[in-house]
DNA sequence: TATATTGCTGACTCGCTAGTTAGTAATTTT
DNA sequence: AAAATTACTAACTAGCGAGTCAGCAATATA
């Protein structure tokens, strides 16, 4: 029974600072939950504490709110990944498993794999969403990973491979395991492990580009590489 | 000028046994187009020259005209690959090249692909659709595989790989290149050449594979550690 | 040709959601 | 304390698409 309250709570505080913010936190769940078509705006307010008039005020509609969302998240993530890989100074092998088990890190066990998977869901109904992520993510990762490829090449520790294509074939098995977890994940009676997934494919790879050194090709260690790095 | 014409052309013929196929037919195209959600039935209806209500009369709703392409498409496709493999003699390494470049041809090729990349897309949402799907294809199609991996692995063709995660890393590349077609292969300057994608996975995949010609090397336990797993 | 049958139509309901806006209440300014 | 400002709300619109159904017109039957 609400007793006329006194001074405390009004029905809604100003809070122009913060808005944003939480409209993006709330925005990236409901995308994730629901994919881009299906995320209703009114939940999205909602789950910010706010009514959808509001989201209104700060974001121009539903495109650009999910536009703030990816630069907000993944463009800033993708930035750090790129200084690090440009710093990097150990062999190609320890740098792409590196690079593998740091993305996990950061982005396919995280929420944000749930934007990866959207963006290959509906890009065919929204061509110009997809045309800013390709351009702001899928490119610029892209660019990184064959990076390393020719990295690998020049220094002969990677086979001469075809670089543009190995580069979709290796990113694949990464994107589909983001993309199970937002899939059939709950069909499969035995769940996915990560982590054993992971193992079973950068031993596949790394034996799979591996450079002709016929004989001695020392231990395909199962996970930890031969020399340092976390 | 449509001056009364004579008896030809009623405005719509009956023909109740050509309708089923027709509407599947169209099904097809509008969900490969659109995706699950977002074909609408009144499109279908029309690709296949009749009406809404015409639909309804055929197929009691979106789900089960879904469940009925899949059945007549994929399910069917599926089991002629059963087959084939089953009657197989050759060495595991050419199966498993022949089993990628049939599913290339009779799936990764066609429309049908549309279907998979679909799935993947939109089995959040949709749970029933994704159990039927993942019953009656997924589960199905990865059974295939790790069938051939084990032969490998029997035979020494191949190292002995945890064969339930090498499945799923080597279906991806697959899955990954239906789902460009159907994504972002628009924003590429440089379309993906499918024979080129395959060639580059192949290769890396037969390699990574490669049982270690030599002596023993030391080999891992099949699927279980005997001991502690990682 | 007349009558019965039924495959098919198209206009309808109902529910849902992006985007709008008139007005209200929390603050700030005076 | 009153007036001015503005962050915010809630109820609105416009439009879309799944599913329904009363009636009609193309056949089949007599």
């Amino acid at each position: 029974m609400p007793a006329l309250e006194p001074k405390t709570k009004p029905r809604w505080e100003r809070r122009k600072d913060a808005r944003p913010q939480e409209l993006l936190a709330a925005a990236l769940d409901l995308f994730v939950e629901r994919g881009y078509a299906a995320a209703r705006l009114d939940d999205v307010a909602a789950r910010a504490g706010v009514s959808k008039g509001t989201l209104y005020l700060y974001f121009e509609n539903k495109e650009e709110l999910f536009k703030a969302v990816v630069r907000e998240n993944l463009v800033s993530a993708l930035a750090e990944a790129e200084d690090y890989i440009e710093r990097s100074t150990g062999s190609s092998r320890d740098l792409l498993r590196a690079f593998i088990l740091n993305w996990w890190d950061r982005v396919g066990q995280t929420k944000l794999s749930g934007i990866s998977k959207l963006m290959m869901a509906e890009s065919g109904n929204f061509p110009d969403v997809a045309r800013f992520y390709h351009e702001e993510v899928i490119s610029r990762c892209n660019a990184l990973l064959v990076g390393i490829l020719e990295r690998g090449i020049a220094r002969e520790e990677f086979r001469a491979v075809d670089t543009v294509n190995a580069n979709l074939v290796i990113v694949a098995p990464l994107v589909m395991l983001m993309m199970w977890k937002h899939s059939f994940h709950s069909c499969r009676l035995e769940p996915i492990s990560a982590k054993d997934y992971l193992d079973c494919y950068i031993d596949l790879l790394i034996n799979g580009l591996q450079a002709k050194a016929p004989e001695a090709n020392g231990p395909q260690a199962l996970h930890e590489p031969p020399s340092n790095h976390h």
